[in-house]
DNA sequence: TTTATTCTCGGAAACGTTTCCGAAAATGAT
DNA sequence: ATCATTTTCGGAAACGTTTCCGAGAATAAA
């Protein structure tokens, strides 16, 4: 009585074995009296119909993989439960998978997903250069793709994206008008484009006010990192009037090496994050950040999937542009 | 060409399909020549035997389906890196789904893990009462399972706790031996033995040290509710002297409540927290916290499972309790 | 009553593999 | 040179479904 099958099911009530497949998929003929029989028997019997044997036959699996490079900060969880909420709603189920940053991973990952048939694929590169070719066959294979926050622009996908550069710019020009003048960038890792993105906010923030721009450090996205930077400004007696991290970790890290040294924020240092995490509010003092909205990325990210998924064929890549918003808190305002 | 399959592999280069098959699956009679072209063309020709095929004639996938509660906060995402290193690293890949908080949908998450024929699942129960009717059967049918952090005693499975009561009652005994009288714990959510067993080390250093045990408030484990909680306090005048928390989330969100209406850490108000967060080390002040060994419990809940896997039959349920640490910082210490 | 039409259902092929069985070819022993 | 043994491979069944095709029964139309 291991696995009960269909076989099991039809032999017990002397019916084909095509009956019993046509009482569970309503859309072929068969009389209501033997199909509620069939069901209700199925169901004594614990049957279940095997998926992989669906699958195995129409390539579908009503499962939606999504891959993202890390999920230890809340910013990634945070879009999956976004795009979840829409999936779960349409009947699909999630399979979420982590690449730890690397690309080797990434692409065993999402190859582990194609080869269990998913429906479709949502992805955040880890890397933006190392596997283009790979995800180019993917996609001229026609599996349904969306990517989000790290993408490749050449790619024939719908995309969402957050506009880094509008906001990298508000949040520098917010440190600015506040009077600000030795302002000092903390920059992600190197090879993105939202990295690069956020730069040039942060420059375009000061060429519009005839600012000389402040110097950009690259130290990525941890809290240790941001710990090291400031620890290094320190020493080396070259801490900044403010700074606009490209992330709330680094902000973090930095802030709280800043006041470790008897530093006050803002009044020696203001400070200014990116990616509004959950903690930022809960920091003392809380710290000003550029808010993503995360979970309309997930949403919209698996609505842009579905869609392919639907009209399979005629199907045009689509790019949304979401906005977020700069929460200004005490960390970066300039009492005068 | 859509899908490349074995038996254009084997038309083109005039063998039988079993012959391929040998060539893909060395343990079986092939001439080293032989096999060698196969592969080579198999590759030109970009074909990868299809897993769900093998599945279906197998029984195995190499897949292992972890089902957390939530991944919001860094506990469960460190300890599902913890298990990826060790199953990756044993060429399992792994599926990971969240189940929200519901039984639901945590259901659904283990029966689509199970359709999909995964090999063992490792899971943290979103409620310990709901589904076991469900988990019996799963568990006498012979699926590997191995439980963590939030489990139901009586399952015959492995399993890897935490000592609760253990580092709850250090916690509390290091607030007491400070001299604080008034102690408040916020207990988590009510149905969970870990929250049983945490109010239980709660009283037990109270019991100890013969002081009138504390007042324990259920809140859950959630910033907000810590936020809550505070400010309740404040307003009915009832501010404790020190505050054990269940969760660092709790712990930072009263601490911030505290702080806003002008309470001191710890001068007004210590805090203790539990679960070290990234974060309990970066508030101001740091808070005390009792740390879990997250990686420790991903790695041995993996290897755990493969033992189970492997040795299937010859299987003794194990019970593993990992040690933890109280890191003892300002928000804690008595400045006399 | 005969013929045409509709309802139900059974049979069988198909999905892409693995694996058992046996046959032919190659090798070894005598 | 003959027989026994080993090596290498092809054929076919099996895994659990869906779905096309067609047959018989039931109903409607004539």
């Amino acid at each position: 009585m291991e696995h009960v099958t269909i076989k099991d099911v039809a032999k017990k009530l002397n019916v084909s074995v095509s009956t019993v497949s046509r009482a569970f998929n309503d859309k072929y003929d068969i009389r209501k009296e033997t199909k509620d029989l069939i069901l209700k028997t199925a169901k004594e019997m614990g049957y279940r119909p095997n998926p992989i044997a669906k699958k195995l036959l129409q390539k579908r699996s009503f499962n939606i993989g999504i891959v993202v490079p890390e999920f230890v900060n809340s910013f990634f969880p945070e879009v999956i439960i976004g795009a979840q909420e829409v999936l779960i709603e349409k009947g699909y189920q999630v399979l979420i998978m982590q690449s730890d940053q690397s690309w080797e991973t990434e692409r065993k990952n999402v190859q582990v997903l194609v080869d269990n048939m998913v429906d479709g694929l949502i992805i955040s590169l880890s890397s933006e250069s190392k596997n283009s070719t790979y995800y180019q066959k993917l996609i001229t294979s026609n599996i349904p793709i969306v990517f989000f926050n790290r993408v490749v622009e050449e790619f024939e996908t719908s995309k969402v994206l957050f506009d880094d550069y509008k906001w990298a710019l508000f949040a520098t020009e917010h440190l600015i008008i506040q009077g600000y003048k030795d302002i000092v960038h903390l920059a992600g890792t190197k090879n993105l484009t939202l990295t690069k993105n956020r730069m040039k906010g942060f420059e375009a923030a000061h060429k519009k006010y005839k600012q000389p721009v402040g110097r950009v450090i690259h130290c990525g996205f941890k809290m240790e990192a941001g710990e090291q930077v400031a620890l290094k400004m320190i020493e080396k007696n070259k801490v900044p009037r403010a700074i606009f991290a490209a992330s709330d970790a680094t902000a973090i890290g930095a802030m709280h090496v800043f006041k470790k040294h008897g530093l006050s924020i803002p009044e020696d240092v203001a400070i200014v994050g990116f990616s509004e995490s959950r903690l930022a509010a809960h920091t003392s003092p809380p710290i000003t950040s550029v808010e993503q909205p995360t979970n309309d990325i997930g949403q919209t990210a698996a609505k842009l999937l579905l869609e392919q998924i639907e009209n399979n064929g005629i199907f045009v890549p689509q790019t949304i542009i979401l906005n977020g918003r700069l929460n200004i808190r005490e960390s970066s305002i300039n009492i005068v």
